[in-house]
DNA sequence: GACACCGTTCGACTATGCGGAACGCCAGGA
DNA sequence: TCCTGGCGTTCCGCATAGTCGAACGGTGTC
């Protein structure tokens, strides 16, 4: 009598919100969350891994990877069983990149700010409670500790992109992101909630917002909002910079005004 | 008694070659299938043309579009019911993306070139039938008719840049992609079969192949396989450049050099 | 050669996805 | 104001597509 149909499904953590909505596809959910598992440090994953990074269980990884292999988004690695991410899934963020024509014309001006930092410099839109990079320049001396690139996310909360963000929103619009964050993501908020006020306050002076080291430590960063793209969603830049541990002091007077130079040039781009 | 259970499920022609294969996951595929249905000049999409698009009924469509909005993959667009991509399908490219650090090191070589040719010039690798652009670089006065970017896909057989990785390849892998192109892409291959043997005939010649308007008339293009990455895959160049259709005698000798010049100079900034 | 680990295949079970039909909404026209 | 047509979502019974424990085969190690 035991019946074993009691075994309840393994419900990966991310999606027990969605425990009972007959409208949210699963299955769909859980494949894509396969490709999120990669990463630049860890590009290649086994179906092993793969199993316990999504909790879900080996044969269902593997029948992802089937699938996600014949479509080209997963590409098989050697030895056999380890997958890497294929060409693919850069085809299917491509309508939306080129829709972004502005970033042929402003990168000029980013590549010069990034030289002139000694960092990387990007240009961000906002994905629910993180920032996503569409387009960033590199310093040639930039350390490669974690690669600045196209796709890149980071929590909003936490980094000066993201509340440079907060700050170009209009009065609702921050309302409501502030409590979308405070709900969704309750751990870097309450981390960061204080500097985020503060980031507010002093945005208000100075126009634009900083990080200290607040997501990797000797980290910092400046940015500010640029404007609307023709789809509404409000367009950020920042410029990210390490080793001026040794001499924060200068940090905010030296490049604060290169970074509010190159986004009025940016803006007047735009709307040119 | 015509019991209704004899409703065929209405198989997308895009999945037929997998009807009956237990290890396909079919929900996820067809998730996927609604993200690839945007393009730039078609970038919003209302349910009822998702659903003409990828041939499933708009209930299904409503339940995909649910959960990719919840997942950042889409956003909701005015007036209601609308959808366009979400900034988090460049997210899931990302870890790819960062992988070819090379892209930083090797654009202002292509730039020059673009700049030379009056065109765009790329960098692509093969996904199954395709090349898939991970690097662009376009001349200030490029036409924008279609916009290179990375993520953009062109087909092998009708391309320049497909024809150069299939020149590039190993005899084997050579075999298998010719005999891949005639089974997947019958239609193309019966189209530019010709073009492409005569392509790789003269590539043993030049070093390099053309296309004269064979994907888009009037749109002329050479390109010249560059050489592996570290997993592997061949990287291959292209330049393309419209409006030769006057001069057709100087495209190559013209541009030819250049190009080949350009694919060295990146080809040794790899091996150092 | 035994063992440990891993990835895929198998198969029974049922929860999950499916999709026709109904519903509610909105815009345009009479 | 009331139709009408088109669209998007919701509903709900059905069965199929997905699930996952267990078994299998392959590989590398000691």
């Amino acid at each position: 009598m035991p019946r074993r149909s009691a075994v309840p499904r393994r419900v990966p953590a991310a999606f027990a919100e969605h425990a009972g909505d007959r409208q949210f596809a699963t299955t769909l959910a859980r494949g894509l969350e396969i490709l999120r598992c990669f990463t630049p440090q860890q590009p290649v994953l086994s179906t092993a891994e793969l199993a316990q990074r999504t909790g879900l269980p080996k044969p269902t990884v593997s029948r992802f990877t089937y699938t996600l292999s014949g479509m080209g988004y997963l590409q098989p690695d050697l030895p056999a069983g380890r997958y890497r991410l294929g060409p693919a899934v850069l085809s299917l963020g491509y309508p939306l990149i080129a829709s972004f024509a502005f970033r042929q014309v402003v990168r000029p001006a980013m590549e010069a700010l990034a030289r002139q930092v000694s960092g990387s410099v990007s240009l961000g839109l906002r994905d629910r409670t993180n920032m996503v990079y569409v387009e960033t320049c590199r310093s040639a001396a930039t350390s490669s500790f974690q690669l600045s690139d196209i796709g890149m996310t980071h929590p909003i909360a936490a980094t000066a992109i993201g509340r440079a963000h907060i700050a170009g929103c209009s009065p609702a619009e921050r309302a409501a992101l502030l409590n979308e964050l405070r709900v969704k993501t309750p751990e870097l908020w309450r981390q960061h909630a204080a500097s985020v006020t503060q980031a507010l306050a002093a945005f208000r002076d100075k126009g634009y917002c900083v990080s200290y080291g607040d997501l990797r430590p000797g980290i910092y960063a400046l940015a500010t909002p640029i404007g609307r793209l023709p789809s509404r969603e409000l367009l950020v830049l920042n410029a990210v910079s390490p080793s001026w541990t040794r001499r924060a002091a200068q940090f905010e007077p030296t490049l604060a005004p290169l970074l509010l130079r190159c986004a009025h040039a940016i803006a007047a781009q735009f709307t040119a």
